[in-house]
DNA sequence: TTGTAAGCGTTATCAC
DNA sequence: GTGATAACGCTTACAA
């Protein structure tokens, strides 16, 4: 911008009419035009290169037509999927797609609510899962009523701790599934290696498995929770502590796929044959689940398709006044090759 | 919004003064405000939880805060990297990151960049190459003329057929330098797995093969250039075409990691050894790169430092007067285990 | 069918 | 130190 821009009023003037006009045949007004002028204008609007100015025409309309979009890391597959989606929808419907990276801190997590507000988002959706943190709790709690107020439009992927519409993803349903497909197979010592400590999802998914593996009379032992932070890496070096009781476990459920594929990973690297030494499941069903060796046993969450309901949710939400539909995610066991069945 | 928002005005009322003074104090002005009213100012804004409204500052400021950053595909781990560099560096200072896929379509490039003009963006990355269509090159040309006439900082990743600033990332002289190690290694017979066809990238990188090739007095043939798309599939597609001659060649180099990856797993999936029976290179060193089986030989061109210094050199066009540096990415030949050296 | 004027929330200019 | 007032580019009563 800075420089000279053009405005409704040069195309008035080259029109000669009044800049109501064009404002009429731009937003293509019930109010009559006739079909003159209405030519006329179109000629000068071409011939400017006019398009309004969208940051005066959302001053006016009380809509920024920004949408937020809050993740945690969009180098995450999990999450570029998911944003990819939402982009697809909305974008291509004149808003603007504004995401943040929070790195689950706390303190990125706070500054993006709080540049949403102030540019007046129109939606915002927190697509990562929650943080569990007190300071987290409160002040987004407050902000967040605060953006209520301002009539945004809110959506948590996942539970959130404050009254949003909150999408469930089944977080605890698809470890229980994992469970039993486990038990199932003959496996009795299961392992885990958890998501990121201070995150919701991970607590669920952890929590999920624990319940259904009690269902089957079984424990998940406090020392076969392994750390991880979602990440192939975190997978990694959670396979290297898992070596000392390689023996002892058949089974091993990482928290999302990423963690599985470097668990998967390194165990290779370390000689450890999965299947046959050690079976390993995931949760996601990423692209690249299919091409690990073996190729990844996991859940799958529709995430790029969530995306897209997401975007079309938002949308409704936004512009039109029928009820919109509930989101749903169908979750599905994708078997493939890393699980063995137990004589 | 929609609802009510708590306005600059709402605050005077309650600190007793005027909405210009209210402003100094939100502003830090260098306007003398008594410091008995500033404070009743700011409990004000606490007390009512104002922030000031970024659309409206933007309006009369000439400032939208919004950073356009057109990529190809998010989920393409090439761009995430990148964004996320951009997105840390800008997002921190209060701008609106707003990112398009266009999945190099004529069409989306072109919506995304009018909505970046109507939206008076204050600056636009080419995240992605450009693309060799004559009605690209010709509207793009134009709209990013009306886009400099506003006074948009643009910047270009790679050469673009119109006037901006475009960071070399060198990719002829990535594919040199895999041409001349290939060689170097007693490798005389070489295919090259292709990008996307309209995009320039693609040709360049050929280009850069074909020529350094030359150099050695070896020629790219034709028919050992197999089509792809920089994707994971692509190159597993490839490696399926590639299969005819496989006994022709020794080496084969992919347009970029994702191709290359996909063309070692398709390969090893149909018992082809690498680097024994044939050996694999790729441009770019994605994180993923050093995993696959054999780790794979590639050009580092470090992305996400890229995106950072993008960041930068935005900011400092955007704010501050002083001439900014210009950027730099330094490649490099990162040697993994997907090469043989040949008797 | 067209146009005038007020106002969205903010800030720059100019008084006082 | 403080505050009216106009203006940013646009839309929406309200007139004509």
């Amino acid at each position: 911008m800075a420089n000279k821009e053009v405005t409704i009023k040069d195309v008035a003037k080259l029109a000669e009419c009044s800049p109501t006009t064009v404002s009429r045949v731009i937003n293509n007004s019930d109010h009559p035009v006739s079909k003159d002028t209405a030519e006329k204008v179109e000629a000068a609007i071409e011939k400017l290169n006019f398009s309004p100015n969208r940051i005066a025409q959302g001053l006016k309309s009380d809509k920024s037509n920004i949408i937020g979009v809050i993740v945690h890391d969009i180098c995450d597959s999990y999450f570029a999927q998911m944003v990819k989606g939402i982009e697809e929808f909305i974008s291509g419907h004149e808003y603007i797609v504004n995401i943040y990276n929070t790195s689950r801190s706390v303190e990125k997590e706070l500054y993006a609510v709080s540049m949403l507000k102030a540019n007046r988002a129109d939606a915002v959706v927190f697509a990562g899962g929650a943080l569990m943190d007190k300071e987290y709790e409160k002040k987004m709690y407050s902000i967040v009523e605060q953006l209520k107020g301002q009539g945004t439009v809110l959506l948590g992927v996942t539970p959130h701790p404050f009254d949003i519409n909150n999408i469930s993803l089944g977080n605890k349903k698809a470890a229980a599934i994992i469970a039993d497909y486990l038990v199932e197979n003959g496996h009795r010592k299961i392992a885990f290696i958890d998501g990121p400590e201070k995150l919701y999802t991970s607590y669920l998914r952890r929590e999920g498995l624990k319940e259904s593996l009690l269902k089957h009379d079984l424990d998940l032992e406090d020392e076969l929770i392994f750390p991880g932070d979602f990440s192939f890496e975190g997978g990694r070096k959670a396979a290297l502590k898992l070596l000392d009781k390689i023996d002892e476990i058949t089974a091993v459920v990482g928290a999302n796929d990423a963690t599985a594929l470097g668990l998967i990973w390194e165990l290779n690297n370390q000689g450890i044959k999965v299947p046959s030494d050690i079976s390993v499941v995931g949760i996601d069903d990423l692209p690249e689940a299919k091409y690990s060796y073996p190729p990844l046993t996991t859940i799958s969450l529709p995430i790029h398709q969530l995306g897209t309901n997401i975007g079309k949710y938002l949308l409704e939400s936004l512009t039109s006044d029928q009820i919109t539909d509930l989101i749903n995610i169908e979750m599905q066991l994708i078997k493939r090759k890393s699980v063995k069945k137990l004589g």
